[in-house]
RNA sequence: GCUGGUGUAGCUCAGCUGGUAGAGCAACGCACUCGUAAUGCGUAGGUCCACGGUUCAAAUCCGUGCACCAGCUCCA
């Protein structure tokens, strides 16, 4: 039989088939077949081994292609597993898949593997791997594998083939001595895995199900190339550098309290000035785009998230206490206050679209396990604010919203974001709240406004909240992180639990739409990444400290004085070290803290009326005039960059 | 919440198999009066996370709780 294969430049092959993708690898080209990894037949991966029956869009995978990654690292799982045999075999082996960077495999075991463990696993990765063993693919009846691995004593994979759907081809990888239940693809041979490091050691439950069993998950990352491997724990090793919990202490921002309780942030003074450096300008923007600010209670009696219904679905998270008889709740959200704001005076469709925004601060009780610096808390601001408005003002404002964020967030650094359109999960229906036409609508209202501003956005079916559908903003860092910040959600429900109404043209009284939202999500959260963004070292505006003046001896501290204080007149943070060292310990220190500039005065520069300049980016940068220093450095202030 | 790890001076950490604690930085004092990433000497500083247990003796071993770290699960 013949096999028509289309390449990539549209060429048709015809082949005599079957035959193995190796060979049709082949035929296309011997160099790159050499480089084979895997194949791509009609956008499907699969292996060097398999027989090509059919014919379609065919593709040679080399390690330069994505896919290919997951083939390696997925195959690197299966060799890691292999080890894991050898050295512990009593091991029940779950799932081990290719993820983000490498692969894990969940594994159980008598005893945790120690990391200890971990180094005796991956040396014998190595080994094995050196022997070039072949993965070999094999076709098995759905009993048959079910005996296989019953007889192993592979519950896991037996349960795993209960619940592959009928029509499933199931299939089993040899690799040496150890045989898994896979559908593949895999690299052709293990001399392909070279450049793979076990990384850490966690629980996992089997199937993600809290109830079902523990098993211990191995993580390991897994490239090509050696200098891939090395670049990969360098930028781990950066993000360890750039850790906001670390840089928070050093840098004297902020830090949690024992004393104080878990998840719960302590602003020092210099992380203080940088989060009101934020909130000024949050404040002013918000202004200037026709928002009124409020600030409302940090507590709420009990009735009131009765009416919001958050008692029914998060009381396991409110913090409450019992006053005079009365139930009062810590506000894990801010809605409910903008809500009797909204309601203090009777609205026309005139005041349309009504926009009340508040840095509020909320409290929620997270688990414990669940904690993390400043980017996962227990008490937090959100940067909030709820948008009244009619149906046909809908889409505008959700225009208005991303583009505001996308401004919001390049002012503070951030250039390049990814989006997310969480709809409702179509099986689970009667889940939600609000009709589907207003769903409809409300969707075709976040997709609409997305296009219009040219943001591309990936659909997330399921991934809605009862109350209505939303739009998430993703921002990425300096080192290609991934952040969630802005959140725009629809909100179905509080309007009619809380009977919000405006009086229409017509004056009909009705339900105008609910937009909640938040830009930077959290200044907690917000800060956290903005430090490891920046690695500490934040653009002048932002900066906590932005002059250090330094008097090169104590003779000169008057001096140093006088130019402390014209740059505080000028507008500037600054700060004199009148410390007894000498100017070198000074400007280490300086340096340590990330100040964007140090001015160092002596003898030259009082005689003449100058400052020694230096720059955190540049270093020496010589003789200055004051003046000429301040104009430079309040135009870098104002440009926020 | 779950699994594993960790908790020692303000900070970062050392302290082997049990014999009541140590360094660097920071702080403070003295000397030096200093020119672009650490001047020298000295002083002070600890409920070894908390509570209970084992032991003649616990920072060290055991239990419980709390907190932190890596994940899992969760995140209005």
């Amino acid at each position: 039989m013949k096999i028509a294969l289309t390449l990539p430049d549209d060429e048709v092959l015809e082949l005599d088939g079957p035959l193995p993708a190796a060979a049709a690898a082949r035929a296309v080209s011997e160099g790159l077949a050499r480089r084979a990894v895997a194949v791509r037949l009609d956008g499907r991966v699969i292996d060097l081994h398999s027989e090509l029956r059919a014919g379609g869009r065919f593709e040679v995978l080399t390690d330069n292609d994505e896919d290919s990654l997951q083939v390696l690292r997925h195959s690197t799982a299966h060799l890691m597993a292999y080890a894991v045999q050898e050295l512990f075999p009593e091991a029940r082996f779950a799932f081990g898949p290719d993820v983000e960077n490498g692969f894990y495999y969940d594994i159980l075991v008598g005893r945790p593997f120690t990391p200890d463990d971990l180094a005796r696993i991956e040396a014998r990765m190595k080994e094995l791997a050196r022997a070039k063993l072949p993965f070999v693919k094999t076709i098995m009846s759905r009993e048959e594998a079910k005996r296989f691995f019953a007889e192993r004593g592979q519950g896991f994979k037996v349960e795993h083939i209960d619940d592959l759907p009928d029509a499933a081809e199931i299939s089993i990888y040899e690799l040496g001595d150890f045989v898994d239940l896979c559908e593949g693809p895999h690299v052709p041979d293990t001399g392909l895995l070279k450049a793979f490091k076990l990384m850490s050691v966690a629980g996992a439950y089997w199937k993600g199900d809290e109830k079902r069993e523990q098993l211990q998950r191995i993580y390991g990352t897994s490239w090509f190339k050696a200098k891939d491997l090395e670049a990969h724990l360098t930028m781990l090793a950066e993000a360890e550098k750039r850790d906001h919990r670390r840089l928070g202490q050093q840098l004297g921002l902020f830090g949690i309290k024992e004393d104080a309780g878990a998840g719960l942030v302590f602003w020092y003074p210099k992380g203080t000035v940088l989060r009101e450096q934020i909130e000024n300008h949050w404040k002013a923007e918000h202004r200037r785009r026709d928002y009124q600010l409020i600030v409302t209670p940090h507590i709420f009696r009990g009735e009131l998230w009765r009416t919001s219904g958050h008692f029914d679905f998060y009381a396991d998270n409110m913090y409450t206490f019992d006053q005079d008889g009365q139930t009062y709740v810590v506000k894990p959200m801010n809605c409910p206050g903008h809500i009797l704001v909204f309601q203090n005076e009777l609205h026309s469709y005139r005041d349309l679209p009504l926009r009340l925004a508040e840095l509020g601060t909320v409290y929620r009780y997270e688990r414990s396990g669940t904690l993390h610096g400043l980017l996962r808390v227990r008490g937090f601001t959100q940067d909030d604010a709820h948008i009244f408005c009619t149906p046909a003002q809908l889409a505008g404002e959700v225009t208005k919203l991303i583009d505001f964020s996308q401004e919001l967030q390049r002012d503070l650094g951030f250039n390049e974001f990814q989006a997310e359109l969480s709809v409702r999960d179509p099986a689970n229906g009667d889940k939600y709240i609000g009709s589907d036409g207003e769903w409809e609508e409300a969707e075709a209202a976040l997709k609409s406004a997305a296009d219009e501003v040219g943001l591309a956005v990936k659909r997330m079916e399921g991934e809605a909240v009862f109350y209505g559908p939303k739009i998430d903003l993703k921002l990425r860092d300096a080192i290609g992180r991934l952040w969630q910040t802005t959140t725009i959600q629809f909100d179905f429900n509080l309007g009619r639990r809380f009977n919000v109404q405006y009086v229409d043209e017509d004056g009909q009284h009705r339900h105008p739409y609910i937009i909640h939202r938040a830009l930077l999500g959290s200044l907690e959260r917000f800060v956290g990444i903005l430090t490891e963004h920046f690695a500490g070292e934040f653009p002048l505006w932002l900066a906590p400290v932005q002059v250090a003046v330094l008097p090169v001896s104590a003779p000169f501290r008057d001096y140093g004085g006088q130019v402390t204080e014209r740059l505080r007149s000028a507008g500037l943070r600054a700060e004199l070290d009148t410390r007894d060292e000498k100017v070198g310990y000074k400007i280490r220190q300086a340096e340590l803290q990330k100040v964007p500039y140090m001015l160092i005065v002596g003898s030259r520069e009082m005689e003449q009326g100058t400052v020694s300049l230096r720059s955190k980016k540049q270093g020496d940068e010589g003789a200055v005039g004051l003046e000429d220093f301040i104009a430079r450095a309040l135009d870098e202030v104002s440009r926020k960059h």
